[in-house]
DNA sequence: TCAAGTAGTTACTTTAAAGTGCGTACTATG
DNA sequence: CATAGTACGCACTTTAAAGTAACTACTTGA
């Protein structure tokens, strides 16, 4: 079995990097618009947020509505599928914070 | 708070990272020497594998142990402190092999 | 004494993730 | 009509992780 194919690398390709885990914890609360993950997640760089959204979008974990109004105005929002990692990402949470 | 605080990123910065994963669930199986693991792990390179090794020694997951023989000897293993992980690594696989 | 097994080290290169700094196009408000 | 807010895109650089290939130093067995 190569490193790709072992499950928790499998896991770790969507939830690990940098900005994935506080990124996946803030749209938790309920769907947000750009600047506003922007603004909840100190440091990370419009560049990053943007590749991270789209890339998660592509794998299925977070869905872009786009709102049909005359500002431009867009929400991201965790899919059903993302919530089923919630389990894994407090048992990780639960561990970083005991340690 | 920092992504490098951030809990969940204090726990990958532990188990994250393309070998880890793997090196952990081998050493899961009780202590291994040095190509035992080379064997068990396809594809790393044995100096990655030092590399590893060396730093989950210095975060206090892995002991070296040096046995005084002839030829020499000498194996590594899980600490304690590494098995407090389980419970997460479990969740993470469980996921992994799910989706 | 030569090959093979033990556990690495060293120097260098490659790759992927993230960071920097700018520009775009639109609307709303004073 | 200028400024600020919306949501990005693009070109480039930096950094960290991993990979490559060769080398060391020891011992055992044929």
């Amino acid at each position: 079995m190569t490193a790709e194919q072992f499950p928790v690398n499998r896991a770790l390709a969507i939830i690990g990097g940098k900005w994935r885990p506080q990124l996946y914890c803030t749209l938790e609360g309920g769907p947000k618009r750009f600047l506003e993950l922007h603004r909840s997640i100190p440091g990370i760089s419009r560049k990053v947020l943007t590749d991270q959204l789209k890339e998660l979008e592509r794998l299925g974990m977070v869905e872009r509505i786009e709102f049909d109004e005359a500002v431009l105005h867009v929400e991201y929002r965790l899919t059903d599928a993302a919530y089923t990692l919630q389990p894994a990402m407090k048992g990780l949470c639960a561990w970083g914070e005991g340690n």
